[in-house]
Order: C-alpha cells, then structure tokens, then sequence
DNA sequence: GCAAAAATATGATATACATCATGTTTTTAG
DNA sequence: CTAAAAACATGATGTATATCATATTTTTGC
C-alpha cells in the first residue's frame, strides 16, 4: 500500500514530466497529514513523560512554502523549530548580496537554537528550500521546559558542544583548506545527511548559488570546480541531481597535504 | 605594601632593563602564590555550595612554562582548565605548518571544555603563551558535577551556544570578510578582552605569527596588512606593543559595504 | 500559456593574498 | 656570554579566486 503510493507519484512524475505542480500540490495534501506525534523529537523524547502534555499543548504546527522564511537574523528570537518535513536553510547575510549558509536543515532537524545565547535575537536567517512544515515551541515555554528536564538540558548542552566542535572545524576549512576541498566535505556532508535515492543520486536538490554559499565562494568559482571534478570522474551532475563516484578521492581532498 | 611591592618590581625592571629572566623569576614567584580559591570561577559561583568541598579535593593545580602544551588535539579529553594566571592559545592544526587561533585564554577563562562532546577527544590543542597556571578538573569528575548541580549545566549550554554564535560570525567573516577587516576586529578584540595598560597599548603580548593565525592569514600579508593600518593613522606597533588610535574606523573596517 | 524572473553556463579580466627568497634583529638555551 | 634558533622585515613573483559581462536555459507567477 505504501509502496502503491510510491509508484503512483513517480508515475505521475513520468506522465506530466514537466508539470511539476501537480506534483508539488499531491506531495502538499500527502505533507499536510503529517505532523507532531508528541514522542520521536529531541525535545520529546528527552523530556519527563509527565511534560509532554504541556509540550502537547504548548507547540504549534506551521507550514512555510518555498522560499518563505521562518525567521530573520537580527529579528527577536522568538522560539525554537523542529522540522518535520522540507528542507530549510540557516544563513548569515554579508553585505546586501551575499551570505553564508551554515546548515541544510532536513526532518527531525532543530531550528532557531542559535536564539539561546545571551542576545537573545537570532543570529541567522532561517528559509525554506522546499514546502516546510515545523513544529514551534515558544522560547519560554521552552525555557521553563529546561528547567524542569534536567536530561534535556544536559543533551542540549552536548548538542551545543557538538556544533560548535564542527563549527570550528568549518572555520579551520574555511581558513586554509581551498575551495575545492571545501567543495568536496560539503558533498559528502549531503550524502552522509540526506543519503542516496533509488538512482544514486544525493536526495537533496539544491541550486548550485545555495550550494557555492554553504562554501563560502561565487557561483563562477563553483561552476568551474565542479566542472573539474567531473572532468576528474568524481562525480556526474545533471540539472539538480548529483552523483558521487569516487567517494575516496573527494575524502582526499579534505586533507591536508 | 601592594604599591610597594609593584614599585619594587618596576624598579627591578628599569634597573635590570635587558635581564628579564631576574624579573619572570620574581614574578614567577608571586604567581606561585596564587591558585585556586574554590569560589570565583565559573564552575565553583554555579555549583551548590554543599558540593564545593568534592570540588576541592578534586581539583588540581598544575603549572605550565611558556611554549608549553596543555593538551593536543586528537588525544584523549581527559579534563577541564581554568586559567588563574598566564594566557593561552587554543588552536587547530592544518597540515604541517599551518594553524587557526581559536581563542587567546585570559585569567578566569575555560579550557578544554571543546572536548566534551560525543567525540571524547580534545578537537583542538591548548599552548601556553606565558607561564601558566590553571586548575584541572578531570572529566568524570566534572560530569559527575553536571548531574548534580543544574544551575551549572544550564550555564554551561548557555556559554556553549555563545560560543557556538561567536563561531559561526567568525566563520562567516573567514568567508567574507577581507583579512584587513578581519585584523581590525582582532584588534578590537584584544583590547575588549585584555584590555589596556597604563600607556594605553593592548595589555598582551604576542606574535605576529599567532596574530596572522588568528586571523587565518600568513604572517607575510599580516605584516603588510598592519603596515597599512599604520599608515593611516589607526594603529601604532612597536615590538609587541599595539596602540589603538582610531577604534572607529577599525570597527568600520569590520562592517560589509 | 506566456512574460518576467531566476538559475545556469562560460569566457575575459582583475586582484587579494600566498609563496619564495633573503637579510636583520631579537630571544632562547647551554 | 655566546651560538643557535626564533621572530621580524620586505621585495619579487605566482596563483587561486572574485568580478564583470553576456548569452542561454529553466522556473515562476498570473
């Protein structure tokens, strides 16, 4: 039955191959459905069974649409995100027409966490890549939520410890390693984040300006790179899919010397 | 009697003005004097104070010389430092040669706490720039700490997502940002955190090579880089001392556009 | 279904920054 | 105190990457 679904989108995909709206509006209705069960989140299962309900009557589901943005960096932080469907983009802007991105946000993906410090306003832009739906808990809800569950707030602190190991990690990239490797960690990160689908292909589509930003270079640079590494047999792209095939020699890239 | 005794070593230094070793030695010895008081860190002002006792018999004072290091990267996380005298740096390895400064640790500030992820591992390696002295905490025990004392946990997710947005900005400015604006921030930052001395210059001494690697440069475009600055009247740099003349127009230099 | 707007492709040119090379000064260690 | 090592200074040269310019293709909105 699950599978009958499958193949009753990917036959409409074949039978209106160009007229993705159809498509986009049947996975909208199929999205719709789907929403917080109250038990498989981070904030779910690490808090007391007893909360949930609070939890169960605190958060909010909201749907965003293609482009739109959940938040604005600058903006007050008005609460935390849990991504149950779509794809959502975290940057920071530089300038009136650039920006970097730090995180392709993808399902069971906490969003607005940033918000947390001491500035208590977001210090990035959060937009989705795709039709999104998300669950919202509001900042002090989520607060008092911390104070209660000890082992949430414990886990949060590791998450946070975490990030900001692979965000060190990025700075180190972005400092010294050229841009071509950079290139080649950030196809890895998307295969190990978002897997293969049936054909081998990343199961994400991104545009290659997103997918310079996450980089840290031009769309020019990124072009010419990828190129390269076509030429060189590592990959194949085509459109919005890419393949990896040697998954060694762009793991040779990222390192030094 | 304090007044005294700094006249006493500023006498000394006027006297023996080349022979600095007579000078560390003195100062070597008052430094011996200090150490840990079980109260003004950050882990002891957020720990209850029932528990302050296990602190103390847990903690350990350890010296380190200049040059010296704390911990490498890639080894085994085996604890937390407080710094009680001296400065330190924290930074990554790139290839043979190459690094990125982290963080300069100034008295009063956390090391090691990078490796209290699910990687057990110090992601980083700490190098003291000066005589050091800290108090080590090992890890179990600090854990152990974290069960029991919530207020601290809450604080330390607090610190981490700090930290976590700090790194993020600089990773962004790593991408963006030109290395000269990139100096002038590292310039104000080092008199934000260490402030000035009674000439006015920065009160720290270091490098240029340790500045060029915070600032994800070579020491080469650093030294052209300051020139510059120099020149233009914001900046004045004799040995290792750094005056800042134009703090407005450095932060003008941190800002896109 | 069509016009407008994004996204993509690709060459030509410019430049910020790294690398190399070499000499001097300062610091360190025995 | 002296030799060795590290830090510092500075020009010459090379290169990775950004910028600009323009044409094509794809996607979006009404």
């Amino acid at each position: 039955m699950f599978l009958g679904k499958i193949w009753n989108i990917y036959f409409l995909k074949l039978l209106f191959k160009q007229q993705n709206w159809l498509i986009n509006y049947l996975c909208a209705m199929k999205v719709t459905a789907y929403s917080c069960d109250v038990q498989s989140c981070f904030l779910c299962t690490l808090c007391l069974p007893e909360w949930l309900p609070a939890i169960n009557s605190n958060k909010q589901n909201r749907q965003y649409k293609k482009g739109e943005q959940l938040f604005e960096e600058g903006s007050e932080a008005s609460g935390i995100y849990f991504l149950y469907k779509g794809v959502v983009k975290v940057h920071k802007r530089w300038g009136e027409d650039k920006q970097l991105i730090l995180h392709f946000a993808k399902q069971g993906d906490m969003i607005g966490y940033r918000g947390l410090g001491n500035d208590r306003r977001y210090p990035v832009t959060a937009t989705a890549l795709e039709n999104s739906i998300v669950c919202f808990v509001d900042i002090r809800f989520f607060e008092a939520t911390l104070q209660v569950n000890h082992q949430l707030t414990y886990s949060l602190m590791q998450f946070y410890a975490n990030e900001l190991q692979a965000a060190e990690l990025r700075m180190r990239n972005l400092a010294h390693m050229e841009v071509k490797g950079r290139i080649a960690e950030m196809l890895l990160m998307l295969q190990k984040n978002f897997g293969k689908n049936n054909e081998g292909s990343l199961n994400i589509s991104l545009s290659r300006q997103d997918m310079a930003s996450y980089c840290g270079t031009t769309y020019e640079t990124f072009f010419r790179l990828i190129n390269e590494l076509t030429r060189e047999g590592m990959i194949q792209i085509s459109g919005k899919s890419i393949k990896i095939y040697l998954e060694d020699k762009l793991l040779a890239l990222t390192t030094s010397k």
